[in-house]
DNA sequence: CGAGACGTTGAACCTATTCAACACTGGTGG
DNA sequence: CCACCAGTGTTGAATAGGTTCAACGTCTCG
């Protein structure tokens, strides 16, 4: 019952951006694109890669650009978005460390579909498309991995035009919010933490309406008990509830 | 100005549907997967496939069924949907001849993600998802065509996602047509007509709407000139007009 | 300490939904 | 062959859910 002032969210500090060696051959070794590479070829894979650090807000690139490069989050958290000609956006992913992003289809028109932005600072991991497919050439057996990554998101894209398709505001913020809490949760006396910083625009533009609305549905989950939340931060309370909100159907 | 009475859409009547042999290769060798294949190749690859007919309305089956076969369209149109508990439903995709569904996957749960209806009489290949698991181990170069298919496909998916959350239903609608006409369409007496059944309903569920708000905007895009409809059939009659409807972001 | 970003809340407005009545079409069976 | 009926489409009026605009409070950072 003590609301927590400050945002329990951890966001480094340190500056100019890089990754350990160590850190870099956990995150590709934890790849499902490589999860079946040994450590020597491992190593090899890994010089393909070049560090990049980047500061929050700071655009890695954006959607129509030419697409030379594929990235990894080694650490940080990164937003993939698209935006309509007058100005509304749309937060398509929200990718943690391991995720990959970039132009997967390695085929088609080479420019990028989507903006990427880090929501905070961290460190990327990126390969040039050339190598990436003169990899894949080798492995052929990580075209499946792709694929199956791929299928993943299609599905998840597909489940997000259903909600938006058939049902009111709430149920779509609770599920997002189940579904953050699953990707990105941490856990914080009691609660689930969301551990991004998460503005109320974040989630307007994940769940397809205004930061207003955002707010006043906020306000209600918090005074049923189902989520805790403060500038930049949200924890889940109350799982069951919010997943009760999330398939209301009546 | 001659309104149309009755649907130009050619429905085939023809029952037990089956396909001959010609169209079967003519379609297999048309897809993205085999075109690199050869003749006597192609033909032991044909072997693979059994053909399935399907009457109007039919399902192939249900989202969350267990998923054992992929299918590619021969002849007729498919739709692809999904449901929620409240009996909602959204019609994710509308797949002509050449067309792929089912599990691309390939891993994952083997459980289809959507509900596949025929929406017209027709003819599909199916191929078991083993035998098309041994195929790519043969031909690995088939799972980048697999990722290309599947890049375009969350492309797609993304596209609607934006215009959900970002557009309002008149626009959603005139994007919705131009690309059904794209996809579908026939050249049919100064117009570009829509070749497959297509209720309101149908146009609701693709674009997240209600049949009665349809019928209104269309009521309006007909006025305007833009289309002409009737009874299960449309037609694009100014893709220019219905492009700047389309973009109008005022 | 001030400025700007973030968040909240209220009130008016508007788009699209819902409910309802009716019209048209096409197919079926008497 | 016609009458009927279910499926489809249209239109109107009332309503609701969400947006928009605006004002204000609060936190953070330089």
């Amino acid at each position: 019952m003590s609301p927590r002032r400050k945002s329990p969210v951890q966001t480094v500090t340190t500056e100019p951006h890089f990754c350990s060696i160590d850190l870099r051959l956990k995150i590709l070794g934890r790849l499902p694109f490589f999860d079946g590479v040994t450590g020597a070829a491992l190593e090899e894979i890994n010089k393909l890669f070049v560090e990049v650090g980047c500061q929050p807000g700071e655009v890695l690139y954006h959607a129509g650009d030419p697409a030379a490069r594929l990235y990894v989050v080694a650490e940080g958290k990164i937003k993939l978005m698209q935006h309509t000609a007058d100005g509304r956006s749309v937060l398509l992913d929200l990718l943690a460390s391991g995720d990959f992003f970039g132009p997967l289809a390695l085929s088609g028109p080479a420019v990028y579909a989507e903006t990427a932005q880090a929501q905070t600072a961290g460190c990327m991991l990126r390969i040039a498309l050339d190598d990436f497919r003169a990899l894949l050439a080798e492995h052929p057996e990580l075209a499946l991995k792709a694929l199956a990554v791929m299928a993943e998101r299609l599905a998840a894209s597909h489940q997000r035009v259903l909600q938006l398709s058939a049902m009111p505001v709430e149920q779509r913020i609770a599920f997002t919010l189940l579904r953050l809490a699953e990707k990105l949760g941490r856990e914080q006396d009691g609660g689930i933490l969301i551990d991004t910083p998460l503005s109320r625009d974040d989630l307007a533009d994940m769940t397809g309406t205004t930061p207003e609305t955002v707010s006043r549905v906020i306000s209600r989950l918090q005074a049923g008990g189902a989520v805790t939340s403060g500038r930049q931060w949200l924890a889940v309370t109350d799982r069951t509830k919010l997943r009760q909100i999330a398939e209301n159907s009546a």
